[in-house]
DNA sequence: GTCAAATATCTTGACGTCAAGATAAATTCA
DNA sequence: TGAATTTATCTTGACGTCAAGATATTTGAC
C-alpha cells in the first residue's frame, strides 16, 4: 500500500463508475521520475551544471570529434523547443563552454562547438552522473533491471 | 535499437572506461515521463485545464465530502513547494474552482474548498483523463503492465 | 505565563520551458 | 530568373516551478 494505492483506493470510493488501473502505472512513471530528476540535478550542481545545460554538452560530447552540431540537431535529440534550445545556448556560450560558429554550408545556421573548456566540464560532469546513475539504480537487482528496461523499451516504442 | 540505444552506444565509443548501462533505463524513463506528461496535457486542456491545477482539484476531489483539505495536505500529496502551491491556489480560487476558507483549529491555516463549478469541472475531467490514460497504455497488454506495475513499485519504494 | 522554537502560508525574484511569430536564407518550381 | 514555399534560428511574452525569506500563529520548555 503506497502512495499511489492510497490514491487509486480514493478514487475507487469516490468514482466507482471509473476504472482507475492505468493511473496507477501513470502515477508512479510520474513520481519516480521527479525523484530521480531531482537527484539528477543535485549531482550535476556538484559541476555547476543542470539537467538542461548538461543535455546539449552530453550531445556534443557523446557525437564525437569534433564535437559540434547544428541547433537542429541538438533538438531533435534533446525534445526542446527551438526557443529553449536558444536560451540554454546563450547561457552555454555566456559560460564560455561553447561557441556559436558560422556554418559554411548554410547561412541561415550556425554550428554549436562544444570548447576545450566545455568538453573538461561535461566529461567530469558525466563521470559523477554516471556514478550516481548506478546508486540510483540500488533498490533493483539485475534481472529485475533488465525486465524493466525491457518493458519501458517496448511502452517507449509506442510513442517513438 | 531506439533512440536510447544509440546514445548508449554513443557513449561506449566515446567513453569506454564508463559503464552507462543504467543510463538506459533512467532514459527510457525520462523520455516516457516526457511523451506521457504532454498527452496528459492535451486531454487536461479540453477542461481549460493543466496537470497543475488538476492535480490540485483532483486531490481535493478524490479525499471525499466535505472536498476540504489544508494547503499543507496539497503539498504532501502533490510534491510541490508551499510558493508552487500558493500560485496554484490564487490561479484557482479566481477561476472559481476553490476558496479559501478560515480555519478555525488554526489561525495560521486556511482550508481549501472545492466549490460547486470545481467540484463539476474535475469530475468531467477526470473522466476524460482516465479514458485517455486507457489510451496511452494500449502498447502493453494486461500482462505486460502488471509487470511493469510491479517493478515500477518496488523502484518508487527506494524513494519513498 | 513567557519566550524561544516550530509551523503554516504567502511573497519575492530567478530560472527553464513553450507557443507563436519574426527574420533571413535556401529550395522548389514555373 | 523570379516568386512562393520551406527551413533554421532567434525573439517575445506568458506560465509553472523553486529556494529563500517574511509574517503570523501555535507549541513547548521553563
Amino acid at each position: 500500500m503506497d502512495h499511489v494505492d492510497r490514491i487509486l483506493a480514493q478514487w475507487n470510493r469516490e468514482r466507482p463508475d471509473l476504472d482507475v488501473e492505468p493511473m496507477g502505472l501513470l502515477g508512479r512513471i510520474a513520481r519516480l521520475r521527479t525523484h530521480l530528476a531531482r537527484e539528477v540535478e543535485k549531482a550535476l550542481s556538484a559541476h555547476g551544471l543542470n539537467s538542461a545545460s548538461f543535455d546539449v554538452l552530453a550531445t556534443l560530447r557523446r557525437s564525437g570529434p569534433p564535437y559540434r552540431l547544428s541547433p537542429g540537431d541538438l533538438i531533435a535529440t534533446t525534445m526542446v523547443s527551438s526557443g529553449t534550445m536558444t536560451n540554454r545556448l546563450d547561457q552555454l556560450e555566456k559560460a564560455g563552454l561553447i561557441e556559436r560558429e558560422n556554418n559554411p554550408d548554410d547561412r541561415r545556421g550556425v554550428i554549436i562547438a562544444l570548447t576545450p573548456k566545455g568538453l573538461a566540464l561535461v566529461d567530469a560532469a558525466v563521470t559523477d552522473h554516471v556514478e550516481n546513475q548506478h546508486k540510483l539504480l540500488d533498490g533493483l537487482d539485475a534481472q529485475e533491471r533488465a525486465a524493466l528496461d525491457g518493458l519501458l523499451r517496448k511502452f517507449l516504442g509506442a510513442f517513438e
